[in-house]
DNA sequence: TGACGCATGTAATCCGTTACATGATTAT
DNA sequence: ATAATCATGTAACGGATTACATGCGTCA
C-alpha cells in the first residue's frame, strides 16, 4: 500500500460500487449481471478472489457478517481515493475486438445472397437489443439522482444498437448492389 | 481432423486471410496491425504458435521458404471449408466490455465540472478517430473488389465514432444541466 | 560496421470462463 | 422433505499481453 498496489479494472468496478453502499459478493455479482451488464461483466468466481485482494490492499473492509456466511464490504477512504485517481487517469487505448465485425471481412467467401441474409439477421438482432434498451430506459426516473450516470451509459448502448441496426440494413443492400 | 479440431477466433482470422493469398507470419502480423486493427488484434507472439496449430490440423500448408527463415502459408481446401462453416455458424453472444463506459458509471464521484470535462475529452478523442477513419475510407476504391467488405466494416467504425462523438457531447451538456 | 527492419520463436503472467464443490436458509 | 435460492469458494484451462531471446539481410 506504500506504493499503490495495482488494481485491475474489475477491482475498480467493485470498488466503485462499494463507495456507494456496502454490499456482499453475491449482491455485487447480481449487479454485474443486471445493471452493469451493458458495460462490464464478471462471474462470482472472479469476484470473490478480487474482493479478497482489495481487502488485503486495505481498499475495502468487511463491515458485517450475515446469515449463511455472507460478508458485507465497504470501501475505505483509501479505496474511495483510489477510484477518484483512476477516474482522473487517462484510460488506456481500447483496442476493438469484435468477432462479428471480423466475420464481415470474409463474407466475400459466401454467395452475395447469403451474405446479405447474414447482414439482415444481424440487423434483426440489433433491433431486438435496441427495443430491450429502450424498455430499460423507460424504467429510469428522469429526476437527477444516482441513476443519472447509469442512464447516460445506457444512452450510449441505445445509440449503439440503433446505429448498428441501420448499418447492417445498409450493408445488406450494399452487398447486393 | 476426423472430428473438427477446435479453432479459435484468431485461428479463423488467420485462416480467412490465407484463403485470399499465401502470407508469412510477419505479413499476417502487419495485416492485424493495419487493416484489421479495427476489428481484431493480435501480436506475433500469438500468431506464430497459432499458425503451427493450424498446420498441424491440416487447415494450412507451408508453400514456400523465403530468406531469413521466413515461411509462407496458404489455406488448404479443408481450411477454406472450415472458414465457410464458421461464417455460417451463428456467432456467440458478445458481451460488452468497455472500461471507458464503466468509468462513466462512477463520474458522480467527481465534481460535475470535472465530469463534463472528461466527457468533452472523450468527444475529442472520438472526433479524432472519426477523422482518421474518414481519411482511410478515401483511399478505398469505390469499385467492387476484395476491399468491398473491408469498406463495409470500416463504415461501422465510421458510424461508431460519429455516434460516440455526438453521445459524449450530449453527455457533457447533460451532466451540467 | 552499425543501425534498422525483417523474421521467428518461447516464457511468464494476467484476466476471464467453465466446471467443480459445498453448505445454509426459505418457501412449498 | 425437497426444491429453489442464497452464498462463498477453488481448480483447470484458454486466450492475450509483455518480456525475453535470437538471428538474417540490406542500406548508409
Amino acid at each position: 500500500m506504500t506504493d499503490s498496489p495495482t488494481v485491475s479494472t474489475l477491482g475498480y468496478a467493485l470498488l466503485g460500487l462499494l463507495t456507494r453502499h456496502p454490499m456482499t459478493g453475491y449482491e455485487l455479482t447480481q449487479t454485474f449481471d443486471i445493471s452493469l451488464a451493458n458495460v462490464w461483466s464478471a462471474r462470482h468466481s472472479q469476484i470473490y478472489p478480487e474482493l479478497a485482494k482489495l481487502q488485503a490492499a486495505g481498499l475495502i473492509v468487511q463491515t458485517e457478517s450475515g446469515p449463511r456466511g455472507s460478508k458485507r464490504y465497504a470501501a475505505t477512504d483509501a479505496g474511495t481515493e483510489a477510484v477518484r485517481r483512476w477516474l482522473r487517469t487517462p484510460p488506456p487505448a481500447e483496442l476493438m475486438r469484435s468477432e462479428r465485425l471480423l466475420r464481415v471481412f470474409f463474407f466475400g467467401m459466401l454467395p452475395p445472397e447469403e451474405a446479405a441474409a447474414l447482414f439482415r439477421a444481424e440487423a434483426a438482432r440489433h433491433r431486438e437489443r435496441l427495443e430491450h434498451h429502450l424498455a430499460t430506459a423507460e424504467l429510469i426516473p428522469p429526476a437527477p439522482g444516482p441513476a443519472r450516470l447509469g442512464r447516460i451509459a445506457l444512452e450510449a448502448g441505445i445509440r449503439f444498437e440503433r446505429m448498428m441496426t441501420e448499418w447492417a440494413d445498409w450493408a445488406a443492400a450494399e452487398i447486393q448492389r
